[in-house]
DNA sequence: GTTACAACTTAAATTAATCGTAAAATTGCC
DNA sequence: GGCAATTTTACGATTAATTTAAGTTGTAAC
């Protein structure tokens, strides 16, 4: 999952970069409200963290301005240092999905993290499961019944947003956008998304036929139920 | 759906042309304000996306000269550096359909159209339904009650462009220009309408009969309510 | 009924997309 | 720095979609 680190003081923004990054998102950074609303544009995200005392302006104004596109579902969490209790207030009800006021930890902001994607999903657990293929968010592994499966980071990534939004086609546009990270960045005619989706497959189909994890011809890829 | 791509930006003009070409549309390029008014003369789009500043003059001559042509109903999308307020008004009163500041994402472009294509076509959803047959644009999927139909690329642009238009007849022409694009790269003599659209009945027909599906004869075809 | 043309059907040929493999490049770790 | 694991590139093989081609059927005018 990707996610787009909106902070002007750099060394928190390296901070939360690096631990996230462990736990296997892929970052973005702006350390000013111009360069994240063009980023915002360009880009889809799975997380915006986004603070609200930014060098040229307020944080508000991003919220608005996402709030306002179309389509569009990236999960807004809120870091401040103002304890004010008004900011939190007035930041939920202009739809961010969750508030943290610095200091905080990072396992508290991961543990935010994990219960959107949750929320976002209607999961009622941690665990996602794809037949007798068990997925665990938070410790990012995959069973099939009690055996653990040992995947690489892009073919989890690719797993688990596949199976996230499963019955949904999903274009190579798309996860790329959200496992790789930016898309503009990224040479496009290049294999790499099939090579990853055939090991994948490899691994998945040692325990049981995945006839369920379709190709759609000249679209993307689908996981049906 | 073709789409008629006015931008002298090369790089991003194949970025978008990649990005769509994914998305099922057919795309076709004019760098230049004469090259798109002429390629405007001779084909019909769904969707012009218009770059105002371009190298032979301004965007907005092209915009005037289309809304003076007569039974046309191509989308128009302009795409122009942000900021500019005024382009924006001015466009819109000229006729536009929308306004996309660059730089724009991908992904809300293609939420515009599909919402153009709504508004357009006077639908309140991304579904069409043709008696139990139901369309949905926005994941290119046809579905027979709760059975999904697999459709070709082809077939299901077909499909798509007779149900947005029906009761009314569709020539071959104007069939195979909005489904292949550029009319006049195409050998006419050719009967490649007629067998897509063969398959596509028949894959149909395995639900319930299709007489609602017409020929009519030495024109095109009707899909009826 | 005959003729002329349009549409339909089928199968083969061509083209495009995806898959599979392996080697090259990069990354992470000791 | 050097080794192992992972990611990316490159390319041939495979499979599916599209187009061509040729024959057949249907329709309307004479």
């Amino acid at each position: 999952m990707n996610v787009l680190i909106v902070e002007d003081e750099k060394g928190l923004a390296l901070e939360i970069d690096e631990f996230l990054s462990h736990e296997g998102f892929t970052i973005e950074h702006a350390h000013t409200k111009n360069v994240a609303s063009e980023k915002i544009f360009v880009n889809n995200y799975d997380f915006i963290l986004l603070d609200l005392t930014l060098p040229d302006g307020d944080g508000f104004d991003l919220l608005q301005m996402l709030k306002g596109l179309k389509d569009r579902d990236d999960a807004i969490i809120i870091l401040t240092a103002r304890g004010a209790v008004d900011d939190k207030v007035h930041g939920l009800e202009q739809g961010a999905d969750d508030y943290l006021a610095k200091p905080f930890s990072l396992n508290e902001l991961l543990a935010r993290m994990h219960a959107i994607t949750r929320r976002k999903h209607k999961l009622e657990s941690n665990d996602i499961t794809v037949k007798e293929f068990r997925i665990n968010i938070q410790n990012r592994t995959v069973h099939y019944n009690l055996e653990r499966i040992n995947l690489t980071k892009k073919e989890f990534e690719i797993f688990n947003y596949l199976v996230l939004n499963k019955n949904r086609v999903i274009s190579r546009t798309n996860l790329t956008e959200h496992v790789w990270g930016d898309v503009l960045e990224i040479n496009s005619d290049s294999n790499f998304v099939d090579v990853h989706v055939k090991n994948l497959r490899k691994k998945l189909s040692q325990f049981e036929p995945i006839e369920w994890f379709e190709t759609v011809r000249s679209i993307g890829y689908r996981v049906n139920i």
